[in-house]
DNA sequence: GTAGAAAACCTGTCCGTACACCCTTATGAT
DNA sequence: ATCATAAGGGTGTACGGACAGGTTTTCTAC
């Protein structure tokens, strides 16, 4: 891990714990290259982080402010596996293996997404996300096999992610994923419970590899009534 | 402007047009140096630029290669305005002014938002935006009169982004937002020509501006069939 | 006392250099 | 022919300095 990144954990924990409260300025650019002995294009790079992920907002000739930063946004946003999330909100979640088989990429789901889909093999996990015991989301994960040629039910269980990025070490680098809302189909009003009429949120996305070979795609389907998506975003 | 925006301006719209598909390889940062005749921080920071927005997918040892990027999401991401938004697509899109008026500002709606809220005087301007002559979208903004004290009625029609920034000077910095699915109330059913029973797609945003000032609350409601929500995220 | 100018401090941009690490290709020994 | 190694070119990180331009504080002149 780099010089810059380190500056940048330490500033952000104290913004978390409240060392640096909203409304309140950073050191300076000049104290923090003396604060952590480092140059000021290393404090002004943990600063760029701290920025772009809706920590601070910095004022020409004034300093950087802590600004207020919603950290419960569901895993849909900024790119973190359920699990992550769980363990970030702290809420009561599990969640339930329903599907574990092999199949070919629905491309018509995807080819919004994702031009030049070819049909290709996957694996397809699908699971059902309680929270507060309450069934509230089924993810349909295809994973190519090309790159991951097995699962093991384990890792299907608990985070693919994880299974991902430690044991396999692939390099996850960006998303692109969409928005919709949809009627309820039968199956989602059998696993969530949900009455006729009712309606779910979507979200779609394409994952790729520092490569950018796009290898995970899933398929999203939240309770209307529990979904709340959020982000922050910059004008530059 | 500065140099490295400059770069940025050209390599993105020559990605655009084709010059750079997706899949090749831009020149190499050594290359963007002597081609632009700046130093390498600056060609990298255009690329950092690139990066950010989901034109260019570094790869560390071998360059930086075009990725496919999305350029047709709802003016929910990335803040962009709706006039902005509607040129960028090309969409036949028109707005027609609903309301007009003054009214403090309603907490409860954003204070998921933004914590500390204070009950103050605003502006509030209801608008409703057809695509392809559907209505498709109620925007309710609502501007603090203590930095936006009166808005002229054109402004109101047209674009309130461009009035704050181009005639008030306005610097606008970030916005924080939600989405969620409710759903839809007799005003909305009667606007966007929706059965009892449908649902509409929420966001609900606070804009600040570069001192941090919140100012700009924005409530749009969206038919829930003609809503698509895009963004693309990065892991850290 | 007050207004205005200067100083001090802050961030923004740009430049140059150095070195580590990664990937591809060419080289050369076997 | 094959395979390991070296070389070259690519990005990542870190350092240094310089100047521009904004904001706040201090000081000076009146």
């Amino acid at each position: 891990m780099g010089k810059y990144e380190r500056v940048y954990q330490d500033l952000s924990s104290k913004i978390d714990d409240g060392t640096y409260p909203v409304g309140s300025l950073l050191p300076s650019e000049k104290q923090l290259t003396e604060n952590y002995s480092v140059s000021r294009e290393t404090a002004r790079k943990a600063l760029a982080l701290l920025t772009d992920r809706g920590y601070i907002q910095k004022i020409m000739g004034k300093g950087s402010v802590v600004i207020s930063h919603s950290q419960y946004a569901l895993p849909v946003s900024s790119l973190v596996s359920y699990k992550e999330f769980a363990h970030a909100v702290g809420a009561s979640t599990r969640s339930e293996l329903i599907d574990f088989s092999e199949t070919l990429l629905p491309l018509a789901s995807f080819k919004s997404l994702a031009k030049d889909l070819q049909s290709e093999e996957t694996i397809a996990v699908t699971r059902l996300r309680f929270f507060d015991n309450e069934p509230a989301i089924i993810d349909r994960d295809y994973i190519l096999k090309s790159v991951v040629p097995s699962i093991p039910q384990e890792a299907a269980e608990t985070s693919l992610f994880e299974y991902f990025e430690n044991t396999l070490g692939l390099s996850i680098a960006y998303s692109s994923k969409q928005i919709k809302v949809e009627p309820a189909q039968e199956s989602d009003r059998k696993l969530m419970h949900l009455a006729k009429g009712e309606y779910v949120a979507v979200t779609t996305s394409v994952t790729s590899l520092e490569d950018t070979t796009a290898f995970l795609f899933t398929e999203s389907r939240h309770r209307a009534d529990k979904f709340i998506y959020q982000d922050f975003a910059r004008r530059r």
